[in-house]
RNA sequence: GGUCGCGUAGCUCAGCUGGAUAGAGCAUCUGCCUUCUAAGCAGACGGUCAUAGGUUCGAAUCCUAUCGCGAUCACCA
């Protein structure tokens, strides 16, 4: 419609006043006025200088005339409110109710290939909230890249090597017993991480030690022996000790295993990954290109770096004096390795917290020093971190919120709530399951990306378990009441004569949200914001609850009911569909 | 100290490239289940949009400065 109007209006000004005027400002129109859309004529006052007033009833009278949509118009200081027609509206539900695509573009031979990577664990702890944010946003801006026309892919890099690995092998083998996640009733990633506390702990009672004989506190925790050993194995380990391989491969594979069931039940996966392990070394060729290239430089002590002075930036280590690589090594090289795997791709998005902003600020800068033209299709996508009401969450101090006991208790809540509702009868107990799962998955899903992604969060559990509000099991609920009037209708019952009905001003407010679907959509996939998804849906919900509230839907004119049970169909269509952006379930009933 | 980000109701958040009287939820208080699922709806209460300047017909939004919070500037990842 917009565009419509914006067409009508272009010709206008060329035709009446011999100027072009491509862009014009319409919008909603505010609820406290009459009419559905607004041109705001300020703006245009500059072209034609008129009193604001005269040129919008002037530019009214045109579109009344010119456009069959335009009814009636009114002006209220320098804005014209327009009012369109019903016919308009419902053929336009006719419409999307014929398409089920409908604010989607399907994939096609234009699209571009996009590597989305997410997730990016360590491999010496169990995954926690602030992982949990990570996947979800990296999942859920895929679902829209896609949902954009995207061709999408979804990876991860793991870090699966270095020092911090080496800290939780070193406490395994002093202090494990030979102890496995079956022994020890645990699953894996939590096996692991428990020994990556250990090594804190004990790390932590040597520098107190040394300290009490008299050595300096820095030195002592440069000094403290399991740490030397930590050191120690990072070394046998890039020089392929069997021993230290063989154990390194035994912890990690019980970390993967662990890592499976929490993706699981998180509902993200991956079509590729990506080792640290296996890319550290084309990241030192990276850097011996860059020597040979003259784009980086060795110190005395052998240590190679790159200065980014010139750009504002520091210099940068690429490679320590005893040749062992650093993060940037291989991010070098897993960014070559992944243009070579796929040479059609058109860009990266990188799905990491806000603190590494600076990092991929150089990261990006380094691969355009190299030449790689690709450098400029890198994006980070950027989001901030989650804070506790209590703090930070540190995970050598234990004060994480664990990803696989907040699931636990996001599903127990959905179970208490549902079973003092007391809605579920004829339900078996393992579709009960399902449903607790997909109300609890749904409430923290929907928690979490209805933030902006570049603000930080405040989890408050409390508030995280809340069912009622602007919380997703709302947005759920909404969609089973919807899906119970669809069965309660019946088959075939959509049908209904364009000419004859009429349409309730709440009818009207739905089909306008519906209308900024597709546009919503747009905007989430350009900003890479799943909030903008959450936010529409949010208010799509809001505007049909009033509806349902106030509009009886089943009623005896089958003209007016088809008419309302299809607006229904299509409310839970886009429910379902942005929900299904953001990752979550949409139930039939709950 | 340099750089980057943030600051909107008691709390948690919306507010698109500047537009009309700044919106939701939670919390507090009032109403509404013999009618399509009350995880709902309707309403009340609650704001000097951190502060001070500037640009503009018009600023929560853009610019500058100040204050506050956070991140980062590692031979950690």
């Amino acid at each position: 419609m917009e565009a419509l109007l914006t067409k009508h209006l272009s010709g206008y000004f060329k035709a009446q006043h011999n100027k072009e005027v491509l862009v014009f400002e319409i919008q909603p129109t505010k609820p406290q006025f009459e009419g559905d859309l607004t041109l705001v004529v300020f703006p245009l006052l500059k072209i034609v200088p008129k009193k604001p007033a005269d040129l919008a009833a002037e530019l009214g009278d045109f579109l009344v005339d010119a456009v069959s949509e335009v009814q009636a118009y009114n002006v209220v200081q320098g804005f014209l409110n327009i009012e369109i027609s019903d016919a308009y509206y419902i053929n336009f539900l006719l419409e999307l109710s014929q398409n089920p695509n409908f604010g989607f573009t399907p994939i096609s031979a234009t699209s571009d290939t996009l590597l989305v990577e997410y997730s990016s664990p360590n491999t010496n702890k169990p995954l926690h909230l602030g992982h949990i944010r990570n996947n979800l946003l990296g999942a859920s801006v895929s679902n829209i890249l896609a949902a954009h026309g995207d061709n999408v892919h979804t990876t991860q890099i793991i870090n699966d090597r270095g020092i911090h690995i080496c800290k939780s092998m070193v406490a395994w083998q002093k202090f494990g017993n030979a102890e496995t996640p079956e022994t020890a009733g645990l699953k894996g990633d939590a096996l692991v991480g428990k020994y990556y506390v250990l090594f804190d702990q004990q790390y932590k009672k040597e520098i107190a030690d040394l300290v009490a004989s008299g050595v300096i506190e820095d030195q002592a925790k440069i000094d403290a022996p399991i740490l030397q050993e930590a050191k120690d194995m990072l070394l046998k380990w890039e020089q392929n000790d069997p021993d230290v391989r063989s154990l390194w491969e035994q912890m990690n594979a019980w970390v993967y295993d662990g890592f499976a069931k929490t993706y699981s039940r998180l509902g993200v996966h991956f079509e590729s990954y990506y080792y640290e392990s296996d890319t550290y070394l084309l990241g030192k060729e990276t850097v011996d290109e860059g020597l040979s290239k003259g784009v980086f430089y060795t110190k005395d002590d052998g240590s190679v770096w790159v200065d980014l002075r010139e750009d504002g930036l520091d210099e940068k280590l690429l490679l320590r004096s005893d040749g062992t690589s650093v993060y940037m090594t291989q991010d070098l090289g897993t960014a070559r390795l992944r243009y070579t795997n796929h040479p059609d791709m058109k860009g990266m998005v990188y799905t990491v917290g806000n603190e590494q902003d600076y990092h991929f600020k150089v990261l990006f800068l380094i691969l355009k020093k190299l030449g790689y033209d690709w450098a400029s299709q890198l994006h980070h996508l950027s989001y901030g971190m989650v804070d506790l009401p209590s703090g930070k969450m540190k995970s050598r101090e234990g004060t994480v919120v664990d990803a696989d006991a907040l699931m636990d208790e996001m599903h127990a809540t959905a179970k208490q709530i549902s079973q003092e509702l007391g809605k579920l009868d004829g339900m078996t107990d393992d579709e009960k399951e399902t449903l607790y799962h997909t109300i609890g998955m749904g409430a923290l899903k929907y928690y979490i990306l209805k933030v902006d992604p570049k603000k930080r969060i405040l989890f408050d559990p409390k508030a995280s378990v809340d069912f009622s509000g602007n919380t997703g099991p709302f947005i759920q609920y909404t969609h089973a009441r919807i899906q119970s009037i669809l069965r309660k209708a019946g088959e075939n019952n959509t049908v209904y004569d364009t000419t004859t009905v009429s349409l309730h001003n709440k009818e009207k407010a739905v089909l306008k949200m519906l209308g900024q679907f597709p546009a919503t959509v747009a905007a989430a996939a350009k900003q890479y914001s799943p909030a903008l998804i959450a936010n529409y849906v949010y208010d799509l919900v809001k505007h049909y609850n009033s509806y349902y509230q106030e509009v009886p839907i089943l009623v005896e004119d089958s003209n007016t009911k088809s008419l309302r049970v299809a607006l229904c169909a299509a409310v839970g269509q886009v429910i379902q569909k942005s929900l299904g952006l953001l990752g979550i379930d949409a139930p039939e009933r709950m």
